[in-house]
DNA sequence: TGTACATCAGTGAACGCGCGTTCACTGATGTAC
DNA sequence: TGTACATCAGTGAACGCGCGTTCACTGATGTAC
């Protein structure tokens, strides 16, 4: 009660922390964010993330209505930042143009889904692990452009207009690429390839984007 | 006490349940693979485990270290479930021969993961949630030439030898097969295409092997 | 062949734990007049 | 501008649950002599 400064919230100049928090569903899913990074799905627990944010374990339920819709909006979250990390290293593929362009920013997703994977295994695993509460519930709501899937038909999508592509092997397409893509990234982070060394990681990654846009 | 049948027991002529029961391990192992096959690696749960081998909970501990090492056991026998179908498949290719007969294997080994994927997806899932759990323990130990991955390096020495895979493309190429085909079936078991319609699902399939084979 | 005893393979009760959820509550805010 | 009151957003205690694991035990088996 003494107390002057606000240790624990993420507000700007509040001089102490406000019976009402203002923006708790945000932060119960920053909350849920940061121990999803640390330790995947499992640790996305309702009473373990209000601990986090910092409010009593049933504020949560002024928010969201149980421990799967905090789950779901957490996942949600995490497919989006791995749309955002696809979006950058394609924005970042410059100089080339026309074909080369196409092949590139083809090439930069994938990489950038493996980097993802690996840099953020916790989130990874949290983005797919929302997908099986339901029949792809939040995963379509992610906003415009930034999700993943769509971000890949375009780029298959510029493949083909860039002559690269057949027009009569578009459609489909996706499943071999995402697939290929997907199976090295779940195969290293949970999988048998976990210990595979880093350079042989580069290699592995080769492969499968070698594989893909030669059999496309 | 009073009854002389034994209702239990999954030994043969026994009167009434001994109370050894003579082959506690693999009763445990068979009651967790039961339950993995309804509900993936987080049915498998010390307590239900010995439930269902109808011993009480504790008796496990007489054959396993902890739960660990029980669902260890449960994983590796679906691993090994897993290298049995394409074994079996790979067996039943018949009548070609020389390199179509090498393609036809390969293509083969390919279907049957993804087909044990969709029809056993609590083993499937088991399967790899077991090497998740140390760096490769009982992953090697699957007997022999049933553990998939050596399948699958077999399939591709075969392809070389039939002159369809260059050799120098071979090293490596495990990575290329291996990701895409395992990138479908997770996909298709726990991912955002858990809800593919049966004859969409033979398509993505189509691609992804029509992609691997041409690419590799 | 019979007996004493060590060893093995189970049992049953109890532990502490963290979980999701519910309940009755209280403090803070917004609105009508 | 002030007051009454409904509504909203939190709190704290309690629930029942199933879990992994430990403990002291007992029944069954195998072995030495």
């Amino acid at each position: 009660m003494v107390d002057t400064v606000n240790m624990n919230s993420s507000r700007s100049a509040s001089p102490a922390r406000p019976y009402h928090h203002g923006r708790l569903r945000e932060g119960l899913v920053e909350a849920g964010l940061e121990l999803a990074r640390a330790g995947g799905p499992d640790a996305v627990v309702l009473r373990a993330v209000s601990r986090q944010a910092g409010v009593s374990h049933n504020a949560a339920y002024r928010h969201f209505a149980d421990h799967r819709e905090l789950l779901a909006a957490v996942s949600s979250r995490c497919m989006h930042e791995l749309g955002l990390l696809m979006d950058r290293r394609v924005s970042e593929v410059g100089e080339v143009e026309g074909a080369e362009r196409a092949r590139a920013s083809f090439a930069a997703i994938g990489r950038a889904y493996i980097e993802f994977a690996l840099s953020e295994p916790g989130w990874f695993r949290t983005a797919f692990a929302g997908v099986a509460l339901e029949g792809l519930p939040e995963w379509k709501e992610t906003e415009g452009l930034l999700d993943p899937y769509a971000m890949l038909g375009a780029r298959l999508d510029e493949l083909v207009a860039a002559g690269i592509l057949p027009v009569e092997r578009r459609p489909g397409a996706e499943y071999a690429a995402w697939s290929a893509v997907h199976g090295l990234a779940t195969l290293l982070v949970e999988g048998p390839l976990r210990t595979l060394p880093p350079e042989e990681v580069e290699r592995a990654l080769q492969m499968v984007l070698g594989v893909v846009s030669r059999g496309i």
